[in-house]
DNA sequence: ACGATTCCTTTGACATTTCAAATATCAGCT
DNA sequence: AGCTGATATTTGAAATGTCAAAGGAATCGT
């Protein structure tokens, strides 16, 4: 009950807020957020309940499964949108559980490289096709074509945000 | 040795389960997440760098915002998708630097209701003006018609989501 | 009344997040 | 070699995030 209540009433009542009226770049943000904050917290709450382990480490992982061979610290930052000093902490209690790796090569020692363990690697295909499939669930409702055409239309989104970002872009 | 080769060559049959023909929904659900995860870290930068103030605590001041008479904490917690021990916080740093008050009813001692100071109300309005002009800047390559046109489909997934959580279950 | 239940908020332990500053290493130039 | 600047990671402080447990306060049933 309350938490039905909690999702009819979202973050887009700011909508309304400030001029009175509402420009539809921000009803649209307002939506993608609540939307995705939405989605994010159920899977949260799934990974904690089924696995134990939180979206982050979830997100780095993913990354590491695709490159067998590791991939550097730097690298984990940039493809999860997280930032140097919180891939540190995420990888050593990633470490600390046993399923990943991390080693230095001699070429370049400044560098640290982190690689899925066996372990880490089992336990992290048994999550992903429990994610795609809670997905898969969430969104049954909506028509597939719908969902091809918003991936490539939140494409032009992503697109347009990337070019007019204050710093530098990326991806 | 022969132990891990079968461990792999499970594996494997596992990995083009899980990533090799990953699902639409899959897929949809990565771009949303990257997609937002880029316009918030903008906005959470030039917020920052031009106000001082954090995106949590602007998201709060906006419920604020709107409710002139001030809300409870627990409905501030609902409508930002905030926890309660969560707000407990942002609160705290907020009623510290000024921008909101809060007050106990007499009718219900239970309660803590937070409201927006005058300065709070002033400056809340400027962040929100800018944040405003932050959104159609960084929409604007977006044909217009899409923008409209992806509120109401993400409207669509938001609903489908809603309608599949753990939690709706019972009710 | 009164005990049990429910409601609202706070607290506590941790994990994640950002930024900035510090550290360590490498590569190039003199 | 030795300096300098660029690169890679770690560290530290502060804020945000979760959940679970604890607290006070109101309400309900008996």
């Amino acid at each position: 009950m309350a938490e039905a209540d909690a999702i009819n009433v979202d973050l887009e009542i700011i909508v309304h807020g400030v001029q009175g009226r509402s420009k539809p770049e921000l009803r649209l943000w307002l939506r993608m957020l609540s939307t995705t904050k939405l989605i994010s917290q159920e899977i949260r709450r799934r990974l904690r309940a089924e696995f134990g382990a939180t979206l982050p480490q979830f997100d780095l992982m993913a990354q590491l499964y695709r490159e067998k061979d590791g991939l550097r610290l730097g690298e984990l930052s940039k493809r999860t949108m997280v930032t140097n000093g919180n891939v540190t902490g995420l990888v050593e209690r990633l470490e600390a559980d046993g399923y990943i790796q991390r080693l230095t090569p001699d070429a370049d020692r400044r560098v640290t490289v982190a690689k899925l363990t066996d372990s880490g690697t089992i336990f992290f295909a048994t999550m992903a096709a429990a994610h795609e499939r809670w997905l898969q669930e969430m969104m049954a409702d909506v028509d597939p074509r719908m969902i091809s055409g918003l991936w490539s239309e939140i494409g032009a989104v992503k697109v347009s945000a990337s070019n007019h970002l204050s710093g530098a872009a990326f991806e």
